[in-house]
DNA sequence: AACCTTGTTCGACAATACTGAATATGGTAT
DNA sequence: ATACCATATTCAGTATTGTCGAACAAGGTT
């Protein structure tokens, strides 16, 4: 989230743009795409996304399903989100910590940090029984809807706040979610007050976690971490205490602020 | 590993090529690298390297370090390989099984399938106290060093291996790494009447690992497991035993030998 | 201070990406 | 079977736009 774009002198490839777009198009919701609906969605003839489409997939970018003419992202795409993990340098600091509160807690502990005004997971310790199971990173969430990202919006500045409103809208997930600006600037200063952030079903159904900051030196929130449970676990008792070893743990990495993507992109 | 090149009338776009191969520059021995040596690397002007640096960093494909010059790679690399993960649907058959064997066993359970001739990661399983949590998803190495990769060359026409050998060589990763093309055939044909693959500290000085292909109704391997352990641990008495356990788990997933990317890319 | 390496700007050129119409393909309904 | 529709694919002309080299700027080193 650039909120000035300092107009540099940018020389932006147009068609490294649009075969960007393609993969872009491509969503959990929706992972099977055809020709027509790549052309329509990026609004480029169907002759030019055939072009890009079969350059992406000649890569391993994009994947033709076998059956039908629909494609899906390929194993490249993997690769290099592997290959990417390697500047997740904060990682080796957050880990252990994670893994302690994981196991005094008993509940799902998750570190993210904010990208682009969007909350993006970048690791989680489960409890014992599944141990790696199903990686959530790389994960992109909108930040008034969970924990994490609460717990950072309390710690920005109103105008990135309004910035990630005017940009991503407060869109409804569950019932529950916050849906009106002037909600959360309340629920925002609540947060504060209260130290740490509370999402009470506003992401998932029968799921309640609480969120702190991890902020830098200039107090801005740089990452969170989480804990998430059921509501029946996660009550309002369970919640302030967890939210005690989450801080402590949160004052660790605040050490290391500076190993946020968040700070790496300026964004703080 | 497309044996014969079909040419079709692919019309491949340049530049979307280049900006691929600038992301491939970047790897894990060298995740930073700057304009220069990007140019030197796919011999192209700076000023052309540039732009298409600056449009894929646009984009969060590429990072710019704060203090120096260099680049790495960006988040959106990491959140596509997420999203990715939603067509690897032989995870949500493959991950239990794993865990089985993983406990029984107490060592390291790795799934993988080939890739243009390589040995891919797809999931793990550690033991109880994971010292890293790392995901190994998306980490490819060759498959002349690996039980997993021995695993499934062994169940691949000779015109496959020798294409592997042709196109990746026979690097040495440690001093018993398999060098000769001759004794990789032997060792293949060693490792058919065995019943399973060995690996000697071929990649890894101090870890051995026993590795199992994962056959299509074709019989040919899309796949493959392994239990990996240090010297100590996995005696050859050991592997032997590891090996049937390894057995089932691997005639349980060939049920869906059709869900593994090497069959959905026409590999096998 | 001279030199080297690297990053950045810019405008001209032609390579090449784009386009739309025509054709092929495959599935569905009549 | 046939007609029909939606989608995928081919192709060649056009001008868009990506490429390139030279010139400039900025650090760092000897």
């Amino acid at each position: 989230m650039n909120h000035k774009r300092t107009e540099k002198n940018e020389n932006i490839v147009g068609s490294v743009l649009k075969a960007i777009q393609i993969l872009d198009c491509f969503h959990p919701d929706n992972p099977n795409l055809n020709l027509s609906q790549i052309s329509k969605h990026l609004e480029i003839p169907k002759s030019t996304a055939l072009n890009l489409i079969q350059t992406l997939e000649s890569e391993g970018f994009l994947l033709r399903v076998k059956s039908g003419n629909t494609y899906q992202l390929g194993y490249k795409n993997i690769e290099l989100g592997y290959r990417a993990t390697t500047s997740l340098s904060i990682l080796p600091y957050a880990i252990p910590i994670m893994e302690e509160v994981q196991e005094k807690t008993g509940e799902i502990i998750y570190l993210t940090t904010h990208i682009n005004g969007q909350v993006f997971y970048l690791q989680c310790s489960y409890p014992s029984r599944p141990k790696v199971s199903y990686s959530v990173r790389g994960k992109m969430l909108p930040m008034h809807c969970t924990g994490c990202g609460k717990a950072m919006l309390s710690y920005l500045s109103q105008e990135f706040v309004q910035h990630v409103i005017d940009v991503h809208g407060l869109r409804a997930i569950t019932p529950n979610t916050i849906i009106d600006p002037d909600q959360l600037y309340k629920e925002l200063e609540i947060t504060r007050q209260r130290g740490y952030a509370r999402d009470n079903e506003e992401e998932t159904l029968g799921v309640r976690c609480v969120g702190i900051a991890i902020r830098n030196t200039n107090g801005q929130a740089v990452g969170a971490l989480s804990l998430s449970g059921s509501v029946l676990t996660m009550t309002d008792e369970n919640a302030d205490k967890f939210a005690n070893l989450l801080s402590n743990a949160c004052n660790l990495l605040s050490q290391h602020a500076n190993l946020f993507p968040a700070s790496l992109m300026d964004q703080v």
